[in-house]
DNA sequence: CATGAATGAGCATTCATTCAT
DNA sequence: TATGAATGAATGCTCATTCAT
């Protein structure tokens, strides 16, 4: 019995789900079909089967490592968070391009959208937290102004997804000054 | 003669429209069949192919209605167009959803992306150059800035297409109070 | 009541089925729509089924008229017949597409298959009657030969619906010399 | 691993094109669903589009092999070639049927036209060429009588198409001789 | 008499999924 | 383990026909 290694197993796992992510980045989850996956990743149809127990489960897995990118504001000094997030604003168009096919599979799928939110709640919330101890410029709330840096956020991925020559750079500086402007008053 | 008027052409049109949309902005343009849409407007399969070519031709009536919704920051003294941006923030539930839809199409449809690009674009321009007349906080550039006050708009419609409850009064006024901290330095 | 007069009702008639014709010999029976014949005709789609009572009908009369088109070889002296016969070798384009059309409509419609061996059968049997009176080359059936002088009818019909600038003149000469071969021994 | 023999795969494919003949002839290219085809094979639907991209793809394959019929009469010494002519005077009356549709076709189709006529003008050239060697009758042009050959077998075909019971011999038999009676003047 | 908006069954085609090898 | 041929339900769309006006 051809009993493969765990690395063998979890390698072509990957090899699955990154040809998988760059379809569905691209067409979106329902224009890609199966068949383009296969094609992809350059396994078998069979075999896609063998490691995920259906398309729907595929997008759950992709979905899934998504998610896991958030936290990025959960940790650290208020100042290593600020530094954190300013750097999370320049992503790859690619990653953008997926994330905005799940934000829209994430209004029809109550489970993702639960993993959407939940990347919207949990740093909003520990944003908040950080934000109530410092000094605000006036009419500031703290949770709403930590919606807004989520906004900001999700805006910039959104526009970079539309446009891979976005100036970043001039972006996240006036961000910072608007924090600065916000949080030094 | 069953010349009928131009009324009820209208209506009829608005009617598939109108089903097309909810359809469209519940289960996404690709999970919506063409049955779906027969079913919610009440006409039969073939009149909605008398209104429209087919169904690309539809998803482009509704990419066109919703792109014709900007232009909201390009007339009037800043302090209308403030008074304008703040009130859009707030919109209702089934319009996010639908934007966020074809914000995801826009992804893979050129056509499309190019007036989701010119619906950042027009109003980006107009609002710098009003920022440009006016007093900023240090660092502040005017350009950056009017491209996160649409990213501030676009973060809350994705995240009211998640979240229907989502109190939007309290961050539509911090973000009036992060204007006010930006602009009246 | 709106009582016209029969001759309206005729030409209304004539005005859709010439349409018709038109049409099913471009694009045969059944890549031709109703569409297609109400477009070509002038008239709406309701009035052409107040005049047939469907598609089928409208075949059915535009292969009548088709029908009625024989008897040529049925009647008067055989010099005459033999001059009606290479006239009629030479027809227009567009009735021979019309023609190949109703022939392969024929193989699949029992009545117009009927319709189509009496086009052979009954000018085959004159011709055949006509021919026993005559002294023929050694060899040649009355019957198989003039079966044989429907075939070249039927093979240039076929030609002509296929090139119209087909050359039927020497075509038509050379039939006639082959008759003279065959009959006058 | 199912990577099935070439010869299986040539099986199916001959499979589904001989069924889609079949019905082809009977009913026609455009009164044939694909449904009738599948039935008729007796494989999947999904399976047919694995062999050919679309209806046309099929109906291509079909009228390729039935171009490819021709050249009877392009090699070999003339008697060769009369023999091979008569020879093929008596067809089956499902081949006979399929030309009609395809002769049909070819009236709207020009690719399928251009086969058409080759199927033509291929075996007329080389007839003519072959006539011009011999001592013909009076009147009789080499090429125009190689058409009328074309005729008369095309004729017979479509008199096949319609009547299984027809009785080519003696048909051949009288061609023979009317070829006697213009070639041995 | 005449119109053309409206119908819905039927069409060609796609695609997620299975399973014999 | 891995393959890819095979399935069949579902999709977008067309078209002969009807009927309210």
């Amino acid at each position: 019995m051809p009993k493969v290694s765990d690395e063998h197993l979890a390698a072509r796992r990957r090899q699955i789900l990154d040809a998988a992510a760059a379809c569905f980045a691209r067409d979106g989850f329902h224009r890609t079909s199966m068949q383009d996956v296969v094609r992809a990743s350059g396994v078998s149809a069979g075999l896609v089967y063998r490691y995920f127990t259906g398309k729907d489960d595929m997008i759950a897995a992709i979905v899934t490592e998504w998610h896991d990118q958030r936290r990025i504001l959960e940790t650290g000094t208020p100042d290593e968070r600020v530094a954190r997030y300013l750097d999370h604003l320049a992503g790859t168009a690619e990653t953008a391009r997926l994330s905005v096919q799940i934000w829209a599979e994430a209004v029809r799928d109550p489970r993702i959208r639960e993993l959407a939110r939940r990347n919207v709640d949990d740093p909003r919330t520990a944003t908040a937290d950080a934000l109530r101890t410092m000094p605000l410029a006036a009419g500031i709330e703290p949770d709403a102004f930590a919606r807004i840096l989520i906004a900001i956020y999700q805006g910039l991925v959104l526009q970079t997804a539309w446009d891979e020559t976005l100036d970043t750079e001039t972006y996240v500086r006036t961000v910072a000054a608007v924090l600065e402007a916000v949080t030094r008053p």
